[in-house]
DNA sequence: TAGATTGTTAATCGATTAACAATC
DNA sequence: TAGATTGTTAATCGATTAACAATC
């Protein structure tokens, strides 16, 4: 659907402009030019043009590029305008931020299942979901349609769980431990690893002082 | 204490390195070669010796990199072997999150304080700490040393608050939401954009499809 | 010494910016 | 038509890789 030509440096920039052209939209402003988004945005008008010819037949020579329909277009290429299916491995605080987290994005991301590491915690019920036994999840996976999985488990069982999700067909994990996963290419792995996110704030201060 | 040229590309390798070298560490192993590195962390050792002669004198011609010697070189770049006082902004899921996270951190991050925005949660205890209100961040701040602040508050209320730290002195903010805060270039915001991140994960998932 | 491996320079690659012709 | 602004090509910049001399 989708040329396979788009480089990684532009795809990582898409959610960003989605969330400027959808702050227009919401303003209800109808079209806009390169260079009032990249005065928004903070990044050259040039690299806004050379980003959005992807989208060909967004914008307009002499006239800019039609607010609504560039909304519509990059929510296609990063796939929002589909629902997933997600589950969240690890029911600890940061596996409940994620499950709320992703209550808020309902139309394109529905949790449809949270699996506790910690036994003590199964059974017990967050946001009106049961939490359910990891032994489950090759079961769950086979009678549900599921995508992704959210990975906020110890790091050291980080590596194990990521096999099983595979085995059991995973499309894509957002892995929140702090282990490089190692799946093979088919499988689409986003990481969040907050303690090195933490370390670069760190790092940066260091040189200012 | 540290040359200003280090670029950005290899200041966000650095926690990586860290990481992985600390592993080697804990194993006992003494010393080690830019391509054993290279393989581990799936890079070339070409990138590897030309990031690592930034600590000049942690390789040996014909040896290689001492690892305790290296691991402490680098820690002192990411800052981690200093400890910072943190508060947490938000007392919702995320930043209780935050807070259990930075509690294993303890030696380079700790947790001086958690403020909720949401009124009813002033009060309560979380990790032994009470839950302050807002209203006193200027005073909490001027009596104790805070150099970072975790940001987790709803999207709408980021930019207030950002200006509120930035006049009580913050010198980091690790900004959690979808808001690009626009700040003096003194204050380092590193942020972690989970939406984003979410889409990026969607929008990979689209091209193989 | 011979072998190994760094440190560093040069070559390549990719991403951003500049420029401008095409065209609405 | 004249003015504006895209789409796209060429130039620049920066980051990665390759190569190899230095040296332990």
């Amino acid at each position: 659907m989708f040329e396979k030509s788009i480089s990684n440096a532009v795809r990582n920039r898409l959610p960003k402009y989605y969330r400027y052209v959808g702050e227009l939209l919401d303003d209800g402003i109808e079209k806009v030019s390169s260079s009032e988004l990249s005065v928004r945005m903070n990044i050259s008008a040039s690299l806004v043009r050379q980003d959005l010819c992807m989208f060909s037949g967004a914008g307009l020579q002499g006239y800019g590029y039609d607010v609504e329909d560039l909304y519509e277009k990059i929510g296609d290429a990063i796939g929002v305008n589909q629902c997933h299916n997600v589950i969240v491995i690890g029911a600890g605080n940061l596996g409940q931020a994620l499950v709320s987290y992703m209550n808020f994005a309902r139309n394109s991301f529905a949790v449809k299942g949270i699996f506790a590491v910690n036994s003590r915690l199964v059974g017990h019920v967050f946001k009106r979901m049961e939490l359910r036994s990891l032994d489950n999840l090759e079961q769950f996976m086979k009678e549900n349609p599921i995508q992704i999985a959210a990975l906020a488990v110890p790091d050291k069982s980080a590596e194990r769980i990521a096999g099983r999700l595979q085995k059991a067909g995973i499309k894509a994990i957002w892995n929140f431990t702090n282990t490089d996963l190692n799946l093979p290419k088919g499988i689409v792995v986003e990481n969040v690893h907050l303690a090195e996110s933490l370390m670069q704030l760190s790092s940066r201060m260091n040189i200012s002082a």
